[in-house]
DNA sequence: GTCTATAAGATGATAGAC
DNA sequence: GTCTATCATCTTATAGAC
């Protein structure tokens, strides 16, 4: 049994995976909960304040994720493959893009602290997928390396876009594969 | 002097691709065109409506952009670099996105018939993309074509939306770049 | 922590006058 | 085509009781 606030989490970002930031009313939240909205203010006094909590728990849960991929160790194409898991694991429910996929298109009508959390989430992702291409091409320059990273990383985001448009998962399937091909 | 209804096309657009479909409202388009909010309904009953309306131009000149392409000729390096000139050209004002991309993402809250213009847009999206990766390896064999322009695809549509978390139009022509390079 | 009650404002949409 | 006026509803958020 979670917490109160575990579960308004939740069902908040269920909810702005599906349809976000602006799709979803503390009203709603509350009731799939069992409260009534005003309580859903105790926990999270603000809209912002909510969606900063939940972009903030993904963010953590991303991060531990990277850690055991880098822990585990292997080939570069291993780590590869288990990035793309990362991805694959949030198009489960179809009709659903990331977190912080779906609030970077929000982002002209979020706080500033979440976009700066965006941002940084952003960055992160770059920064680790360089390091990986650098340390399966020992000789490729850090600004090279930097470049096949985001093309790494905008095929994958543009792949999980796409599962929505073509409304079958295996368009991610086809692009994951040309993907690991480009490592 | 455009006409009313054009005009208002042109703010929801504007609209649609800064804040999405849940972010704007017919009393802002009728304050900032210079009317009140019923006269925008006359112009388009439903919010429906006027999605449908700013999706449907928006297609329509997408489409003519194509067939502009291909009746100017040339390898298929150069087409593709006219077609990335379409993605660039709607990065123009930071912050906004293409209109048909953050409708995708605004998808659940959508009139259906919009859902399937969406849809229907992807399709010839790739489609035009594959013919080009065709074009240029005659011994291509038709799935593989498909999944490279598939990766194409993908790659730019995630090099549009990382320039809104990275805050600069360089991410887009260094993933461009590397596209480019993909044919 | 959760409730009732309510404020204060925005929203999509319509009826009917001009 | 555009207006005024209005409806019914939803929104975020707060005050104060339990």
């Amino acid at each position: 049994m979670a917490g109160t606030a575990e579960q308004i989490m939740d069902i908040a970002e269920g909810l702005i995976r599906s349809r976000g930031y602006q799709g979803f009313a503390f009203r709603e939240i509350a009731s799939t909960v069992g409260i009534k909205s005003a309580s859903v203010h105790y926990h999270f006094p603000t809209k912002g304040d909510l969606a900063q909590a939940v972009m903030d728990r993904h963010v953590a849960q991303f991060d531990t994720a990277l850690a055991e991929i880098d822990q585990q160790g292997g080939s570069a194409d291993k780590k590869l493959k288990a990035y793309i898991g990362l991805y694959r694991r949030e198009i489960g429910k179809q009709k659903e893009l990331p977190v912080c996929m779906m609030l970077s298109t929000d982002s002209e009508v979020l706080p500033e602290d979440v976009v700066k959390a965006l941002q940084a989430y952003y960055k992160l992702n770059v920064k680790w997928l360089t390091d990986l291409v650098s340390s399966k091409h020992s000789k490729m320059d850090a600004k090279t390396a930097k470049r096949k990273a985001s093309l790494i990383h905008a095929a994958l985001n543009g792949a999980v876009l796409g599962v929505r448009s073509v409304n079958s998962k295996q368009y991610f399937e086809q692009v994951a594969d040309e993907v690991l091909a480009l490592l």
